[in-house]
DNA sequence: CTTGATCCTCTAGTGACTATAGAATGTAGG
DNA sequence: CCTACATTCTATAGTCACTAGAGGATCAAG
């Protein structure tokens, strides 16, 4: 039975170390063992554990859901039915984040077709960027939130770029 | 020609007052004026350019393209083809991300009708999560990075819930 | 024995907001 | 006119899921 040093388990599971520390941080990960000179030694079990939180991020799945996947992990005695309903309730966030980029799609390739490559003054892109919000916008930002229509990033998504300027301006 | 208070604002775009301060504080949205008493008042020009921030970002726009957006859109004598660009790139986002999901939920889906509902021991919903993972883990953390799959939340969302321990167990 | 990689902890930063405190101002009813 | 309540103001801190960096210790190879 071979142990890993941290390095080694985020090479193996593509998770960074930082975000290995911090998943034992926010008790994700159990504390592992440690050498003589403090470094974490992972065995086998926690690499399985990691890569259950690691796909399930690229599921879509949010930490308090693994959370409660990995309870339920922890305990085998218990029914599977807790974990099947986190799945399909899962499944229906999906869905209804497909429907809506489908939508997107459709409206942005719109544009894109429509576009004459004319001045901006007759840019179709941005005119229908202006308009058609205020119709429907009237209560619909907290509506996606009721509907748990949540996006989530992908894992380790970070643009590194466009350093934030303090207002001011104009 | 009606002016607005931001709570007027916030109703009639569905943008929280919140929201509406901090755009403008990032240079988003310019500077109202203020009466007297030094409250904001908008007109008719800001309410269209926040609609068109709100549905930038319902499409998935990040700010920061917004911001290229509305600068093309205040120089009308701009080429349109920026414009055009930047909607490209959205649209190969929004493909890319299509696709993710579309995978993601067919998987998702194979667990759900799976599962016997049976003890966690054989479920498969747990089973398929923690495998599946290592093997493709290798580099593909980044890799959705360079591809600029980035996703993003859809616009006020929040949860609320679910208070943060500081690790500690175990 | 040195060099460089890896590891440690701790703190602060990211994006796009949201929430709260504490104060001032506006508006309606009595 | 007074009171009550809503709205607004600024400023600061918190959210999620990480990421980046400082400053130091330890390891493995040459």
């Amino acid at each position: 039975m071979a142990t890993f040093a941290i390095g080694d388990v985020a090479r193996r599971t593509g998770v960074t170390v930082s975000t290995i520390r911090y998943y034992e941080s926010i008790g994700l990960l159990p504390r592992p063992e440690r050498t003589a000179s403090n470094r974490r030694t992972y065995g086998e079990q926690l690499l399985q554990r990691l890569s259950f939180i690691r796909h399930s991020r690229e599921l879509g799945f949010e930490i308090p859901a693994i959370r409660e996947l990995l309870i339920l992990a922890d305990s085998p005695t218990a029914s599977c039915a807790d974990a099947d309903s986190i799945a399909r309730q899962r499944l229906h966030e999906i869905d209804s984040k497909l429907e809506r980029l489908q939508a997107l799609r459709a409206e942005i390739q719109g544009l894109v077709d429509t576009c004459s490559r004319g001045r901006v003054a007759t840019c179709r892109v941005i005119a229908a960027l202006a308009e058609n919000s205020a119709d429907q916008g009237r209560e619909m930002a907290s509506a996606d939130e009721r509907a748990g229509c949540r996006t989530d990033r992908p894992l380790g998504g970070r643009p590194n770029g466009t350093v934030r300027r303090k207002a001011v301006r104009r």
